[in-house]
DNA sequence: CACTTTCCTGGCCATCCGGCCAGTTTCACA
DNA sequence: TGTGAAACTGGCCGGATGGCCAGGAAAGTG
């Protein structure tokens, strides 16, 4: 056997410009032997970004969306993210809106998500 | 000349398996608008190794847990999840709570974050 | 002084989330 | 055959979330 049937080779995309990516997808939507993982599959090799004109860290947070950001990571509700920073739960939310519209998430778990994968927090 | 719509990505290919490598490259090698980069050169993206390296001892999610969690980090909602899956919202929810209890997660978020610390999934 | 940005606060409201109760089906294993 | 785990579905409901409206206070910049 040996004579390899060739397995599939699974490639993870993982480009935060969506523009690269749709394009990336495109390229590689259908090659024979080769194929693109679904979300949180196990991929074999991984596409990343390799543009510096895409800098992980320079998205413009201010420091507080960073405080609010950071007890969001650690799964703070709003009640008592508001209580961490002595601030009414209104701010909160007024700080995590802000964080869904910087980080193009739709909600605080997307958000958290996008946030380590571009490396502005650690988790 | 006209800047075309469609300018060639350039790929820089930097895996280790030698096989692996081969077997990319090969695959690569000829895609129109498509290019992978000569050694040195500045690629607008990379492709990594992504092995499926050992994990330490992961919690007991079942394979339904794992879509379900997998998708959580994509900042699905319950109802998209349960449309990805198709099944229905209740269900979807089931599996999440059984996710936060076992992760020993607050919420969906924290559940996330947890998973994403323990290797269980890749962000 | 006007002007902008950041940070802060409130009300209102539709939707989502998570926990509680209950049940069914399928399948592997003893 | 029965026993258990896994997956699936439903109703109900309190609380959390996020979007929208409106404003105010402080600090820096022109």
């Amino acid at each position: 056997m040996s004579a390899d049937i060739a397995p599939e080779i699974v490639l993870a995309l993982e480009i935060d410009d969506p523009a690269l990516a749709d394009r990336l997808a495109a390229l590689l939507g259908n090659i024979a032997g080769l194929r693109l993982a679904d979300p949180g599959e196990k991929a074999a090799a991984a596409i990343v970004s390799r543009d510096p004109r895409i800098r992980p860290a320079d998205i413009a947070l201010t420091q507080r969306e960073l405080d609010v950001l950071a007890l969001m990571a650690e799964g703070g509700s709003n009640k008592m993210i508001a209580r961490q920073l002595n601030i009414s739960v209104h701010t909160v939310k007024f700080h995590v809106g802000s964080l869904l519209d910087k980080l193009d998430a739709t909600g605080r778990t997307d958000a958290v998500a996008h946030a380590a994968r571009r490396g502005v927090i650690e988790l």
